[in-house]
DNA sequence: ACCTGAACACCGTTCAAGT
DNA sequence: ACCTGAACACCGTTCAAGT
């Protein structure tokens, strides 16, 4: 609004992230986030190369809050607690939330949960090879798992669907008893996969701690 | 190119499959595909309400060659199979790949192995509750691990980066020994360990039918 | 009744023209 | 030297005008 506050990548980015929030992702254009800041649309490439440059930046705002757990903590609450925490960050701002689930978190907010996912399965006992697996496998899960929240809430209910469609085979619930889609318990429940698979992987089948 | 032949939704996403093979997703607009159809943009619109349902069917096209696997097979080696024959259909046709990977499989051909992988998963002994939980895991996983391996051949070679960061990890491997972003031996990995842990959780640590 | 294609309301980005 | 804003090359979609 106010046009005296000089331009930042922080401000930017900030201004971004709040029109995301309010009018949604299909929002923030090059020419809406200036209009937000009261500049020039061009003035934001001084500040970032292009738009996609600039919504990496505000996805990595986005993760600002994340809390790491304590290293003293037993690796699979850890890694459990940070995958949650990540959910609940992207969620909290579902203008950026399916950006932040297609890209690779890497910026200076994202760095350390990164480190710490990977000092988590280090500590589960595997070995740096599957350390990166891993984790990698672990983004792919909470990217997706983000995505899906984010649409289940929106116009398009199609993931919905899904749920419809494994209601047909036999032998199965009425529909209504069914887990909804994009919902907290669908998202536990699947983490718990993977940590149930870590830990038989890593031949730890009782997952306490090394 | 032809103009004779009449238009169908089939011939509409059998165009745009190949104006998205050809030229990459950016390339599949209304414009484009009804030039390579000879006809007007606004013609699709007979066929499909709008675009995203035009790429729905395109995706679901995209899907049309994965084999089911024999039914009398074991829960996991199916379920194995399932996943790793849609990743195959999706890189093979790198223009919706990232569509396919963004939206649920829903189509005529994607029915079928949805309800093949809740199969399996209910041979595995899940309740339906869980069946619908762990394929919904199971196609966030898919979905994130396809659009990973897309974007890790793209001029956008970011996903790298990630190896990169958990390189960085006290005790860690140099950076040629780990494994690629993307890859093949990744997806596998990272299927295993949900495998492992439907495994687990159903109380079946063997791996043996029913 | 049907279909075309001009027009609308946007995009991200380039670049020449101003200060 | 710096920055603005007009202009370019597109979009998806609407809708009035034609047949």
């Amino acid at each position: 609004m106010s046009p005296r506050a000089p331009l930042s990548r922080q401000a930017i980015a900030e201004a971004a992230l709040e029109v995301g929030d309010r009018d949604g992702p299909a929002a923030m254009t090059m020419r809406r986030i200036a209009g937000e800041l009261g500049c020039d649309p061009m003035a934001l490439y001084r500040h970032f190369p292009d738009r996609e440059a600039l919504l990496d930046a505000v996805a990595d705002l986005a993760l600002a809050g994340v809390p790491l757990p304590a290293p003293d903590r037993p690796w699979d609450a850890r890694l459990t607690d940070l995958l949650t925490a990540v959910r609940a960050a992207a969620l909290g701002h579902p203008g950026i939330a399916a950006h932040l689930a297609g890209r690779p978190p890497l910026g200076t907010h994202a760095r350390p949960v990164l480190l710490a996912i990977g000092g988590a399965l280090a500590d589960a006992g595997q070995s740096p090879a599957d350390v990166v697996r891993t984790t990698q496998a672990l983004i792919a899960y909470l990217s997706a798992a983000i995505a899906m929240s984010v649409r289940a809430g929106a116009p398009d209910a199609r993931w919905h669907q899904v749920r419809a469609v494994i209601a047909e085979l036999p032998g199965a619930a009425p529909d209504d008893a069914l887990p909804v889609t994009g919902s907290d318990d669908q998202f536990r429940y699947g983490l718990g996969l993977l940590v149930s698979g870590i830990r038989a992987v890593a031949g730890n089948p009782r997952g306490d701690r090394r």
